[in-house]
DNA sequence: TCGATAATCTACTAAAACTATAGGATAAAA
DNA sequence: TTTTATCCTATAGTTTTAGTAGATTATCGA
């Protein structure tokens, strides 16, 4: 399952990516338009920032905004950062491999096997969508 | 993630697979050989013969094996029980549909046109693979 | 028939992850 | 200096996961 958080956070990505203009827009504009618990959201949005995603102004007239061109933003960071590794299993993990501990042997592994082909075709979709592509 | 009840499913199906006769095999010897929780993966096959992949036999020289053979038994039936609805939101599953609550209208949907090609591409797997296939 | 074996079934629990919420600190603008 | 809005830490409630415990039922072999 998608949790709650990604789901917000493409929300909230692609609402910003709509406002044409770089003017901040502020969480609760967001937080209201999108249906989203605005402290929830509130949390989310750091995330984004502190990942590079966003750039954000304090104060009156602040929020926050989008620091790059949304086709230059592909699926496959967004994902990453908001809902960890896209393979289902981390011995076939890209960016964080993990060996399992229960499995002797990985070129045996029925789990293995299966898991390397749905962790390809997910790459493959998330790397031929950028935000551009979700407007 | 891969929840440790579809990853233990999976490996014991495949252990019975790979046991060419249909002689039944013991929850023990599995879980022994595939280092699971025995008395989990008691439950797990439960909910498989509950599905109709195994049958099983009581007492001794009792135990689990396969119903069909292995080509006649796709991934989508298996991960549908084991791990439920292939789809990432409900807003997107074939096999349990629901709309989200938060959404007004899924048609210009960001998180679901994304999700849309992510089972699809999933799906294509899961359609792909027999249990005969992860031997 | 009896005893050992092995699946069946219900209920329960500990730990982890998820979904927030609370409350104040900090910075910018008016 | 007042208002606005982000920043940041901590924590609480709920759900899911992963496993345990223990009693019951069916089958086989002697």
């Amino acid at each position: 399952m998608l949790s709650k958080k990604t789901k917000y956070g493409l929300k909230a990505l692609t609402y910003l990516a709509r406002v044409k203009g770089k003017e901040p827009v502020q969480i609760a504009e967001i937080a209201k338009q999108e249906n989203i618990s605005q402290k929830f959201l509130e949390s989310i949005l750091l995330t984004l920032r502190r990942n590079g995603f966003l750039g954000s102004k304090k104060g009156k007239g602040g929020g926050y905004y989008l620091i790059k061109e949304p086709h230059e933003i592909p699926m496959t960071t967004v994902m990453r950062v908001l809902e960890g590794p896209i393979a289902m299993v981390p011995c076939v993990s890209l960016n964080f491999y993990e060996k399992c501990v229960d499995c002797p042997d990985e070129a045996t592994c029925s789990v293995h096997k299966l898991m390397i082909q749905v962790r390809d075709s997910a790459l493959d979709v998330y790397r031929n969508n950028t935000l551009a592509d979700l407007l």
